[in-house]
DNA sequence: GCTGGCACTCGCGCGCACAGAGTGCCAGGA
DNA sequence: TCCTGGCACTCTGTGCGCGCGAGTGCCAGC
């Protein structure tokens, strides 16, 4: 166990190298915070926590720099969240009213993010898992050709173009359309199947492989649309990241091109509260260099998507934490609104 | 005037480096290609060249490397479009074969592109400003409250939230869903607000203020769709821009995070043709050190939207070239069918 | 108009020495 | 038992000088 002093030694070292880039010796130590000993006992605790695991020194002979362990005990125990100030706050707020649609206050999400906190700035779209159905519309664009548009209670809207295997009359369509509504609007996604199994049988013969059709292209949407989309911004940011550059970032760079990585990357995060995964934690290899914070957001109570940021594991945890909670908090403000 | 000679020494000097990214000199200039006279001679004409501005040395004592000016001859006399291989050919119609809706046929053109160039690649999505209005869709959401949804003929789907300064009736909604439609499917955007001027008139006083609410909704949302979105993909290539590296990469990232500049630069480029940019003929200041390879594509003949590739000046001009018309070429095929 | 020769320039890489920061360890004191 | 000042040691980063090599411009000759 670590003695009350060893921990803020710790901690001053963390604050120092975020501050400063640049590992962080005991005289400059003492010199920055009132730690009420000498640069030599320092030295001493400094020794004790390399032996931990908590800090590392780049060659032998420089400063100290905090592994990923030492910014986990840092975050866990040692920082809190520093909360926005309200000058901020109402910055936040005033940013994301003026959204007119979801990919608007998607993108404003992530533009204020990425401003806020100077780094990359990652939001998923609401998901759609525990979304209801609001509308299937049904439109003829040929004789054998339909388009499906999908609305849901999110405000998402979804199309797709469906090939029929024969024609398929205006009036049919309009009762398909009708039958289609009055089961699932206002459903789960997870419902649908099981409410529209045995629609077929209600057609005529000719008609009933055109809805069957319909119903698999319906359903195919719905499972896709599950798998979430997301937005990124504030990349210009990845330039401040280090001095050996090229290598670091390209693999970053890599990653946030890589969707289904993020994704994965956010969906492990915990489902409540914020979620901070430092350095190797990350299971994607490119990223290992950096550190994610993310959390969940929604309207009401319930989390629908998470958003977060990326950044150098060498970054000011606790006001990364606060901006990322701040704008979460708002932007499920918002989405409850609309 | 040049000699043929001296634009043939221009031409090797580009694909030099192009090549090797370095300087190029006389010596080497003579040994890989054979242009039957001396090195000597050579300088003379490189001395000529550098005097017209073509190219120009980095340092004294150094080779020459091409200026923009170097670059935009070669481009428009010394080098014609490399065509793509037969089996390129193959694999780029696969690939977007797969497309399932339109987000699909934009995000795989930009990573297509990407990797075919292995620069920064930007698609607009289909332009509206020629498009036709497919199918409007009016829902009623609560009392006061409905949403509108536009179908366009590129199959592009946008949807709307209108707060109703009145109760609106389910009768009086599909009253003026079939007047709506009536009027306006299948006619242009830019045809619309004449279409529906006198449409509040046909309904009740106490009906009017929501239908005139809804239509300028509506022609909001015509008027925002013609303004473009765009994806970009392939930022990771970013890394192989230079060594001097930070400095050049930020205002790259940071104008293709700004859609308005992308737009910009793509809406300069000629309408019809493929176009070439070369470092400072860019407008926008950050790209200057970059070209931009441009060509509009659509369905049938005429072009909807653009696509091009970003990269540094001292690219592959004919491969590039090939691959963008190539891309575009097939896109084009794609949304015809669609 | 092309060629070979020659003197000149200049950036780059290398070796070296030095200063400075930081460490570990130890003996002495509260 | 824990803290402190002192001391020797180890590195890295930096500045300087130097030589090499690539490349140039110019000139006289063919």
């Amino acid at each position: 166990m670590l003695s009350e002093r060893r921990l803020q030694v710790l901690r001053a070292i963390v604050q120092d190298y975020v501050g400063t880039e640049e590992p962080v010796g005991s005289k400059a130590l003492t010199e920055r915070h009132s730690l009420g000993v000498s640069p030599a006992t320092v030295r001493n605790d400094m020794a004790a926590l390399e032996d931990e695991g908590y800090i590392a020194q780049p060659h032998t002979s420089a400063g100290r720099i905090p592994t990923d362990k030492g910014y986990r005990l840092f975050v866990d125990k040692l920082a809190g969240v520093k909360p926005m100030t309200g000058p901020e706050r109402k910055a936040i707020q005033n940013f994301l009213d003026g959204a007119v649609d979801l990919d608007d206050v998607v993108g404003r999400t992530v533009r204020l993010l990425a401003q806020l906190t100077r780094q990359v700035a990652v939001v998923q779209y609401p998901s759609l898992t525990r979304s209801t159905v609001r509308h299937v519309e049904l439109l003829s664009l040929a004789p054998a050709r339909v388009m499906l548009v999908l609305i849901t209670d999110t405000g998402r809207v979804e199309q797709r173009m469906v090939d029929c295997p024969a024609p398929f009359g205006e009036s049919s369509l309009a009762d398909l359309r009708a039958r289609l509504n009055s089961r699932i609007a206002g459903r789960r996604f997870a419902d649908v199947p099981q409410l529209v199994q045995d629609l077929p049988e209600a057609f005529e013969a000719e008609d009933r492989g055109t809805v069957t059709t319909v119903l698999s292209t319906l359903m195919e949407t719905l499972v896709e649309e599950t798998e979430e989309r997301l937005m990124i911004g504030g990349t210009a940011n990845l330039t401040r990241f280090g001095h050996d550059f090229p290598l670091t970032i390209r693999p970053i760079l890599e990653a946030l091109e890589e969707q289904v990585v993020l994704l994965k990357l956010l969906g492990e995060a915990g489902d409540s509260g914020m979620t901070v995964r430092i350095g190797h934690e990350n299971a994607y290899e490119g990223l290992n260099s950096t550190s994610v914070v993310s959390v969940g957001y929604g309207s009401g109570g319930e989390a629908v998507a998470k958003l977060g940021v990326v950044g150098p594991t060498r970054m000011d945890y606790p006001g990364t934490m606060g901006a990322v909670r701040a704008v979460a908090r708002y932007v499920g403000q918002i989405l409850a609104e609309s």
